[in-house]
DNA sequence: AACCAGGACGTGA
DNA sequence: TCACGTCATGGT
């Protein structure tokens, strides 16, 4: 039955990667922060995050900055803001444009992510620290279905999949899913398959975010570039 | 030098 | 609904 495959791959991925720490904070510098292809921001094993707002609005920041672009230049971006002293919903707003368009380049898109930003920064001034809904963080201009579900994951230890390109493509491969699987299909299979296999809340939402970085870091290494899955020892084992 | 990156939006079928 | 063009910088 495909719910233990699922959680099976978890299993494997884990056993490969070990726990990956997400999500990366730039002030955060621990023991474990030298990653391997990452130099900061990681804390691997600890899961007491954010510990803070500002590093809950540091998760949306980097969830919006992420969109189709690596999180390396995510980084340069929080660095530059941070350098302006402007890693606050506040102090972002009190930016004028073209700095703060500057300071996000690294990123790409600036113009609309400049947009989507300080649309973000209203809405979450309005909540008060309330957690939002899922359909509200919908309602916001640039935040899609995965960026929505990466702000609640991380940002405020919801248990909502996040579910990307890379999810996609690995399952895809891996024959559990076809080509027209939209994002809510693909989610609810890995949701209802985890929920089949974990029982404990606090256990399932570790998984939720420990999966999608594991799928991120083994996807970089056999799903990015054609042929896909060279040497992916998930595609050898869940194939046939 | 083409291709892809931890996507979302606007538009017209 | 859905397919397609657009947005932009940076690395391989």
């Amino acid at each position: 039955m495909s719910s233990d495959k699922i959680y099976n791959i978890y299993q494997k991925l884990y056993a490969a990667y070990g726990p990956q720490g997400w999500w990366p904070f730039i002030n955060y510098k621990g023991v474990n922060s030298s990653k391997e292809g990452n130099s900061e921001g990681y804390h691997i094993g600890e899961y007491s995050f954010p510990r803070s707002d500002l590093e809950c609005f540091e998760v949306c920041l980097g969830s919006i900055l992420t969109q189709n672009t690596t999180f390396t230049s995510v980084v340069k971006s929080l660095h530059n803001l941070k350098a302006l002293n402007a890693l606050s919903p506040k102090a972002i707003k009190k930016l004028d444009s073209d700095t703060l368009k500057q300071a996000i380049r690294p990123s790409g898109y600036h113009n609309q992510k400049a947009r989507y930003l300080l649309a973000f920064i209203d809405f979450y001034e309005a909540l008060e620290g309330r957690t939002p809904t899922r359909d509200e963080l919908l309602a916001v201009l640039g935040i899609g279905e995965e960026t929505a579900d990466s702000i609640l994951l991380y940002g405020y230890n919801q248990l909502e999949f996040k579910v990307d390109a890379y999810t996609k493509r690995i399952l895809l491969q891996l024959g559990l899913i076809d080509e027209k699987a939209k994002y809510k299909d693909v989610k609810k299979l890995m949701q209802e398959s985890l929920y089949n296999s974990i029982t404990d809340d606090k256990t399932l939402l570790i998984i939720y975010q420990e999966f999608h970085a594991l799928i991120v870091n083994h996807a970089k290494r056999y799903y990015s570039k054609k042929p896909y899955a060279e040497g992916c020892f998930l595609s050898t084992e869940f194939r046939s």
